[in-house]
DNA sequence: CTGAAAGCGCTTACAG
DNA sequence: CTGAAAGCGCTTACAG
C-alpha cells in the first residue's frame, strides 16, 4: 500500500496540515515537530502525490510539446533544449508527435489541454488559422517554436527565415553562381518555404539574376528525397550550378545523387543544406549550411512558456534568434577559377 | 473559467453522475438523456479533467521514459517507437534525460514515480544493482530497454549483444581479418560493452587470433570521438586491418581520420559501426554495421509495459527481438585479392 | 505554531 | 435508468 500524507501525519503526531508544510518547506513550523515529521516521512518512505496535488493547487508543472517527428533532428535537438530548461525550473515534458498532420495536432491539442498541461510549445513548419484558434482558446499558456502567429497573438521563437536564406543566397552570388535550383520541403505553401523563398527571390532580384522556375522542387524532406530531387534535376537537363536544400539530409542526398551520376561536389555542382544538422560536418565535403540555433530555439521557447505559466510575464512576442552562416566546401568559388 | 462537469450537469438538467456516465460511454444511459447530456457538453465546451479523473480512478495513463539522451539517434527511435503504441492505447510519454548520470537517473525515477507514471521504461547501457532496487521498489510497472535485469526480476526488451558481437567478428575472420582494433563506449565496465566484447573475444577464441589490447578503446560515444580514437590507433604503430565501433557514429568519425591520415577505407583499414543509424547507408563507402531495431525495441517494450499497467500480463520476462547483420562495404574481403 | 475542515474535479458503489 | 454521497490525496484559508 503506498503511503500518505495521513500517515506519516499518524506516525508523527500532527495533522496533515503540518506534514504538508514541511513537506512543502513552508516556514512557520517549529524546528522541532519539523525533525519528527522529517524522521517520520523517512521511516514511511513517503512521497507525495503529485496528482492529488496539482488538482488542489490547479498547476501540474507539466508543458506538452507538440513536434512534428522527434525522429528528426533538427526537433530533437530542440527537445532537448526544452528538456533541460524544465529540470532547472523543476517542469517535465509530455511528448507528443504530430506528423505535420493537422488531424493529430488537434488531437494532442485535446489531449495536453485534458492533462492539464501549464503551457504547451507548439513546434511546426506552419500554422493553419485553424489551429491558430484553437491555441489560442486553449487554456494553458502557448508558445510557438520556428513558426510566428502572424496575427500576433501567441509568442514565439524562430529565426528569420527570409533574412537567412538572404544572406545566404547572396553569399552565393558573390562566389559568382547564378543558376540555381531549390530542393525545399514538401509543404510547399508552408510558411518556411515560402519566408526562405522570398528571402533568395529578393537576393536574385537585387543581383538581377532570373530563377529558374522549373528547377525549384518540393519533395520529401529526407535524405532520399533529396537524392529524388537531384535525379529528376540532373535528368531535366536545365542548367545550375548551385542548388539550395531545405534542410542537411536533403542536401546530403542530394550530394550522393550528384555523385552517383558521375558529378563532382562543389566542382561539378554546388550544393547548400540549411539547419547545421551535424552531420553537416562530417561530410565530404563538408556542406555549406545557415546553422539555426535549434537547441536555444527549443530552451527560450521553454523559459519562455514557464514564465508564463508562473505569470511573471505577460506580455506576447515574436523572438528571433540569431542564425549563422557556415561557408564550408559544399560550395566552389567560381570566382577564384 | 474552465466548465466542469457540475456546470454541464446544471445545462442538462441531470446529476453529475450521469455526465460522468456519458463522457466514459458507460451503457446503461437512456438514450434521450445522453442525447441531452452530449448538447450540454457540446454547448459548454467542456474538458474533462484527466488530473481529477486520474486522482479518483488511481491511473493516469502516462508512461515515464528516462532516457539517456533524446539526441543520440539510437534513442530517439526507440522515444518514437514508444511514443507511437502509446499513441494506440491511449497513454502519454514523460520524457526524462539522465546523461547516463546515476544521480540524475534516482531523481528522474523520483519524480516519475510523484507524478504517478502508470509505468516506466529504463533505458541504458548499464543497470547498477542500486537502480535496480529503486526500480523493483517503485509502485510503478517498469521494462528495461537495451540492458537486461540479471537478477530476472525485472522484464526488459534488447537484443542479444554477445551473439550480434560474435556473428559479426566471425564475417570478419571469414573475410580474413586477424587483427583488430575495437573503439568502444567509455563507460568501460558497461553491460553492453562488456556483452559485446565477451562476443568478439568468443569468435576470435575460436579462430585462434589473438587480440592486441592495446587497441581496446575506451571513449566518447561521439563522431568525434570515434575520430579521436582512430588516431590514437593509428599513432600507436600498432597493426590492425579491421576496427569494431560500438555504434555508427564512432564509425563515422573512425573513417574520417583515417581519411584525414591517408588511408582508404576499406582497402587500408575496414571499419564497422552498430546499430544500423540511418547516415550509415549514406557515407562512402556504406558502413558494415549490426542492425538493431531500434523503434522496434521502443514499441515492444511499450506494449509490455501497458498490458502491465492494465494488469493483462504479470510474468516478468526477458525479450532478446532479433538484429541482422549488414555487411555493406566499409569491410574489405582480404580474401578475394 | 498547529489543526479541523473545506474543496480541487472527478468516479462509482449504493439505493431507489 | 438516475442521483446523493463518499472519497481519491493533497493544500490552505481560517481560527485558535
Amino acid at each position: 500500500m503506498k503511503v500518505k500524507i495521513v500517515d506519516v501525519a499518524k506516525e508523527a503526531n500532527v495533522s496533515v496540515a503540518t506534514v504538508s508544510r514541511v513537506v512543502n518547506n513552508i516556514p512557520l513550523v517549529n524546528e522541532e515537530t519539523k525533525e519528527r515529521v522529517l524522521e517520520a516521512i523517512k521511516k514511511t518512505g513517503y512521497k507525495p502525490n503529485a496528482i492529488a496535488r496539482s488538482l488542489k493547487i490547479q498547476k501540474t508543472n507539466t508543458l506538452g510539446i507538440m513536434i512534428p517527428d522527434i525522429t528528426n533532428p533538427f526537433y530533437t535537438e530542440m527537445v532537448r533544449g526544452a528538456e533541460d530548461v524544465c529540470g532547472i525550473y523543476n517542469y517535465n515534458i509530455i511528448l507528443s508527435n504530430t506528423d505535420f498532420d493537422h488531424e493529430k495536432e488537434q488531437n494532442s491539442l485535446g489531449v495536453l489541454v485534458e492533462k492539464q498541461c501549464d503551457g504547451i510549445i507548439y513546434v511546426g513548419k506552419h500554422l493553419t488559422d485553424e489551429l491558430r484558434d484553437d491555441l489560442i482558446d486553449a487554456p494553458s499558456e502557448i508558445v510557438l517554436g520556428c513558426v510566428p502567429d502572424e496575427s500576433g497573438q501567441l509568442s514565439g521563437v524562430l529565426i528569420d527565415n527570409e533574412a537567412a536564406a538572404y544572406d545566404l543566397t547572396i553569399e552565393c552570388l558573390k562566389m559568382g553562381h547564378t543558376k540555381f535550383a531549390i530542393f525545399y520541403d514538401e509543404y510547399k505553401e508552408g510558411y518556411i518555404n515560402q519566408k526562405r523563398l522570398q528571402g533568395i527571390k529578393k537576393a536574385l532580384g537585387e543581383w538581377n539574376v532570373e530563377l529558374d522556375d522549373d528547377l525549384v522542387y518540393f519533395g520529401s524532406q529526407s535524405t532520399l528525397g533529396g537524392y529524388h530531387m537531384m535525379e529528376e534535376a540532373l535528368a531535366s537537363g536545365r542548367e545550375f550550378t548551385n542548388v539550395f536544400c531545405f534542410n542537411d539530409q536533403i542536401a546530403l542526398g542530394a550530394m550522393r545523387a550528384a555523385e552517383d551520376n558521375g558529378k563532382v561536389i562543389p566542382d561539378d555542382v554546388s550544393i547548400c543544406g540549411f539547419n547545421n544538422f551535424w552531420i553537416a560536418e562530417w561530410t565530404r565535403p563538408q556542406i555549406t549550411t545557415v546553422g539555426q540555433p535549434m537547441y536555444d530555439i527549443g530552451a527560450i521557447a521553454t523559459r519562455m512558456l514557464i514564465k508564463m505559466c508562473e505569470k511573471e510575464e505577460r506580455e506576447t512576442k515574436t523572438v528571433f534568434v540569431p542564425y549563422e552562416m557556415l561557408m564550408r566546401n559544399s560550395v566552389k568559388n567560381l570566382k577564384s577559377e
